[in-house]
RNA sequence: CGGGGCGUAGCGCAGUUUGGUUAGCGCGCCGCGUUCGGGACGCGGAGGUCGGCGGUUCAAAUCCGCCCGCCCCGACCA
């Protein structure tokens, strides 16, 4: 390709609205234009990258037993009521109408459709296990899109699903699947983190997260350094620190003047956050929930709302708690009836909680689990934090911040039964089939490629993904001899199946090196006066700062080689 | 949805407080010339419904009202 015809341009200035350094260099490469917030135009460049992507994760889901089909972006919304996923998607699906005023959705996911061509296709254990697999775009009305390519609201998405006869079929095609999406990875330049995650709305149990460690990520990742424990903190356990056991002593009640929160009532009391019990409110479903948790501990909302298995859950709203008669400051589990108390194990540890007592500024010492009050669901709440511990080995746990680039989840048989996904066993009996899905965005793994991989000049792309592999740079193409060997050199590497970017403009070097570090090829083939005086020509990689004066004879086979080194080697 | 910020040429911004010539600067773009191994320079040029609608006024980018869009934090979210 030719850069002076190539559509997109480089800009010098980074434009205002991007902070992530992705979505600054994907701007500035002229490889992305955002149309809508979360909505973007992939110019040529970006357009190569994420078609090299894609070939890659093709290749690793054919190669797993993958069969690649598509399926309609646009779905009746019958078919998301008939699961009760459109209202665990809640408003983050967006719908339309057509002519005939029918509810149509577009697709976040394509659980249900594919269960339903399944359904009517395969009919008996012989024709399972099976994966199907499409390249999709997405549509997800998220409630912030941000940072570039990173969260957005069309996106093309890998989606597989597998389809066994019982669970140990499952794990099969799932572990196949964690091995497919490794490779994936490791093509990609990417060094991933496996951890375990909760399923959201997709649903499910099992669910494994692949991330990317960046300091800009959204989600939190807990680890364990001592026996690998990794989870997104969503999810993560821990083990929190043991109260002693105490006589429990009669409730006493104690006036708290201007102390309503925890930190206010401990110190006034002069005793540990963690001798008190935190009260907050939710909103579940419409109904207030009363949430209990030990004074030192946050509530982890993910938990929270998973214990209450709903579908909309929130903190609720000052006046919404004071509608039902609780004083906020001093509210207290005790006495409390037609709210529903969900509490945290975290309650059960220790005795002689100072509570409140649901009268202003008054607080009741001595408060014991189940003497002075009763929960309706007792279960774990309660967010991990690093310095706890470890809930496999009790080791210290840490935290660290991450991007999520892939996520698999076991689904079970909850989406087969409802849409009538049966088989008939070698018995003769009819069972749902077993399912998993494994969903990769390309999108992000290319943004996240970017986070990964860049220096102040620009991008470094991995080779494998580049959206060229050679950048010819001629300075002084207006030489005719300089221009002469770089259009021999253009044709042969083409001719020899390299991908090159010959920069054939008249701009000054400082122009060309800039822009060729900007849009990150990882290897550099300047002609110039100076290297043709040596019958030679200047190669360099991307990610090196030393170049080297290759013999025009041997450009090819040089770059033979340097572009085989770095091809990721995969085991298998 | 709550809080904050922004909207003037493709990009980055000034001008808005205190209404008043033809709305300006840098980058980029077009032409000519001189340069050029790390974002050169000179001269000439093109490019604007000042986010939209309504109002106040002799006069609105500037004041008032409503609406829209975008970014950030939170909520939420594969």
């Amino acid at each position: 390709m030719r850069i002076s015809k190539l559509f997109g341009k480089t800009q010098r200035e980074t434009p205002a609205e991007a902070l992530m350094i992705s979505h600054q260099l994907l701007l500035r490469a002229g490889m992305i234009h955002q149309v809508a917030a979360g909505v973007y135009s992939y110019l040529p460049l970006a357009w190569r990258v994420l078609k090299k992507i894609e070939d890659i994760i093709r290749n690793e889901m054919n190669e797993a037993g993958g069969q690649e089909l598509t399926l309609p972006v646009l779905q009746p919304l019958e078919l998301w009521q008939e699961t009760g996923r459109d209202l665990a998607f809640g408003k983050s699906l967006f719908t339309l109408s057509d002519r005939k005023d029918h509810k149509l959705a577009l697709g976040p996911t394509h659980e249900e459709v594919i269960t339903k061509l399944v359904s009517h296709n395969v009919k008996s254990y012989r024709d399972l296990p099976l994966l199907l697999y499409q390249i999709q775009t997405k549509f997800r009305d998220e409630p912030r899109p941000r940072a570039g390519l990173i969260r957005v609201r069309e996106f093309s998405m890998k989606d597989l699903y597998s389809f066994d006869t019982d669970e140990d079929g499952l794990s099969q095609s799932y572990d196949r699947m964690l091995k497919a999406y490794q490779n994936i990875y490791t093509r990609c330049g990417l060094p991933t983190l496996l951890i375990e995650a909760d399923s959201g709305a997709i649903g499910g149990k099992d669910s494994h997260e692949f991330m990317v460690i960046a300091e800009t990520g959204e989600d939190e990742v807990i680890y364990c350094d001592n026996c690998k424990y990794t989870a997104n903190a969503e999810k993560a356990q821990s083990i929190k620190s043991k109260m002693e056991s105490e006589e429990p002593l009669p409730l006493e009640e104690v006036a708290t003047p201007g102390a309503a929160t925890i930190e206010e009532v401990s110190s006034f009391l002069k005793i540990p956050k963690s001798k008190t019990l935190k009260a907050i409110f939710g909103i579940a479903d419409g109904k207030l929930i009363f949430v209990l948790i030990r004074g030192d501990l946050e509530v982890n909302e993910t938990k929270l709302k998973n214990a209450l298995h709903c579908n909309e859950f929130r903190m609720s709203t000052g006046d919404e708690v004071a509608k039902a008669g609780i004083v906020a400051g001093a509210a207290s589990p005790v006495g409390i009836k037609s709210i529903k108390v969900v509490a945290d194990e975290s309650i059960t540890s220790g005795a002689n909680f100072v509570a409140g007592a649901n009268k202003p500024e008054t607080h009741l010492k001595n408060v014991n689990h189940p003497r002075d009050f009763k929960v309706d669901l007792m279960t774990d709440i309660a967010q991990a934090r690093a310095g706890e511990g470890c809930p496999k080995c009790s080791a210290k746990l840490s935290s660290i911040r991450g991007i999520e680039v892939g996520h698999v989840f076991k689904l079970g048989t909850f989406l087969s039964e409802k849409l009538g996904a049966f088989f008939i066993d070698p018995e003769g009996t009819s069972r749902p089939i077993v399912m998993g899905c494994y969903g990769i965005g390309l999108g992000r793994i290319l943004a996240v490629a970017i986070e990964q991989s860049h220096d102040d000049k620009g991008i470094i792309w991995p080779l494998p993904i580049a959206p060229y592999q050679i950048y010819l740079c001629p300075l002084h193409p207006e030489s005719p001899k300089i221009a002469d060997t770089a259009e021999k050199l253009y044709t042969e590497l083409e001719t020899q199946g390299f991908e090159v970017l010959f920069d054939d403009r008249n701009e000054s070097p400082g122009v060309k090196f800039n822009d060729a570090d900007l849009i990150g090829i990882p290897v550099r083939v300047t002609v110039s006066s100076r290297t043709l005086e040596k019958d030679s020509v200047e190669i360099k990689k991307r990610s090196e700062k030393e170049s080297q004066l290759v013999p025009l004879g041997k450009v090819v086979a040089s770059l033979q080689k340097l572009i085989s080194e770095d091809l990721p080697r995969l085991s298998k």
